[in-house]
DNA sequence: AGAACCTTGTGATAAATATCATAAACTGAC
DNA sequence: GTCAGTTTATGATATTTATCACAAGGTTCT
């Protein structure tokens, strides 16, 4: 277990606050904001595990995670991935005492650690509060919901392709991008093998769709790697 | 569009009233409940539109939904079905303007319409009340995320044998039922063709597994059902 | 540098699932 | 009651995906 670093409070100037505390006054994030912890993650290390007793509430400052759970069959399966701003330790928080999933760090990752206690108590005494962090609970578990469910509709191809844009349009917003992810962990997300999903890139590169320089990927026809998505 | 009927506010004798006013005093009650609207459907009657403006507040007094929304390519997909005391309108309520997804009666259904906007009043107003009541919403969208990955892990059988399961268990509770979805239904659901959900069950009915008479459908072997269920 | 391990990659084959065709049973409208 | 449309049902075939087998390239540890 690494160290837990301190801080002094800095919410009041912190970007992150515009996601739940953008309503809220100064005044009443001190409640919030003194138990503030702030922790650094490297690539793979674990920030929440699945089994946990949920004390915290948590939410990402920089990087990028995955949630993944254990199957009952003992394979691991990815839900999500999510970026700051998005939401980290939404699922569950607020209905289970512990997580159903673990999160793990896909790159350097650095997030805030709440007491979730305090957060319920500044829930209870601030509706402005209460409002916000409900419309980005719903946001965040929309989201997860109807990604999953357009992953569902797809074939292998379409899943691929699926999973291409949303690392380049919606996690780095370029068309050249090094993946965060291996082709296992992609499997793993899609519900496919390993063994297809490296096919299936093979042949977008194959076919012009995809340039890949080691772990770089450059996508040269968004357009028809978006249309693959659409149906296939 | 049949008539919408205003009662007396009868929140407070409500069973449903724990659902999340459990911790409102009557007092506090009085505001939701004063716009409070209830309204029958019949069994294939849309409750609600995919794409419909949200302006209120829905949930289940009595019957079965499903939550279907159309896809790209022009199919209907089942997100999830849902019982009183699940929540209706809980996606997207509070993050969006308008609805991702239709509802529509599967039995008879009756619903309570509040007005959302007294609801986010109450939010604002009451913190028991908003932590209750995402304490409600974080549990029902847990729910249909993990229920999606439960099946997006399994195959076929293992897929249809989990719907069986969620009525027999979940939905009626016992092991003699009448399935309130058609094979199409499942499949749309589930995500596999209508024809090999019908051959599945056929399947299971020629193993012994279960026994149909009409429409209804009687579990024999639940644990076998289970077992199959489990590993897919 | 080498050993052990993991990721990527490719091919052959097996298994699972979709598609197409066809028909009986049921359902609603007239 | 009959017609049209839908649901249930089953079989044959095509397509998609998984499994197995093997190899090259990387990474980590020593």
């Amino acid at each position: 277990m690494s160290p837990r670093i301190k801080y002094e409070c800095s919410c009041v100037e912190c970007k992150l606050k515009t996601l739940f505390f953008d309503k809220v006054e100064t005044s009443q994030l001190e409640l919030v904001c003194s138990s503030k912890i702030e922790h650094q993650y490297q690539k793979g290390e674990f920030i929440i595990r699945e089994g946990d007793f949920i004390n915290d509430f948590i939410y990402l400052k920089s990087g990028l995670v995955k949630l993944t759970r254990q199957t009952a069959d003992d394979k691991e399966q990815i839900l999500s991935f999510a970026k700051p701003f998005d939401f980290v330790s939404l699922l569950s928080v607020f209905s289970s005492k512990r997580y159903h999933y673990s999160v793990i760090a896909l790159e350097n990752t650095s997030i805030c650690i709440l007491s979730l206690d305090d957060v319920k108590k500044t829930i209870l005494q601030n509706g402005l509060f209460s409002l916000n962090l409900m419309e980005k609970l719903s946001e965040a578990t929309d989201n997860i919901i109807l990604d999953n469910l357009e992953i569902k509709r797809k074939h292998l191809r379409g899943r691929v392709a699926h999973v291409l844009i949303y690392f380049s349009e919606f996690i780095y917003g370029k068309k050249t991008i090094q993946l965060p992810v291996s082709r296992k962990e992609i499997a793993e997300y899609i519900g496919m093998t390993t063994e297809n999903v490296i096919r299936t890139l093979s042949e977008f590169k194959k076919d012009g769709i995809i340039r890949t320089y080691g772990k770089d990927i450059d996508i040269v026809d968004h357009e028809r790697l978006k249309a693959i998505s659409q149906h296939g």
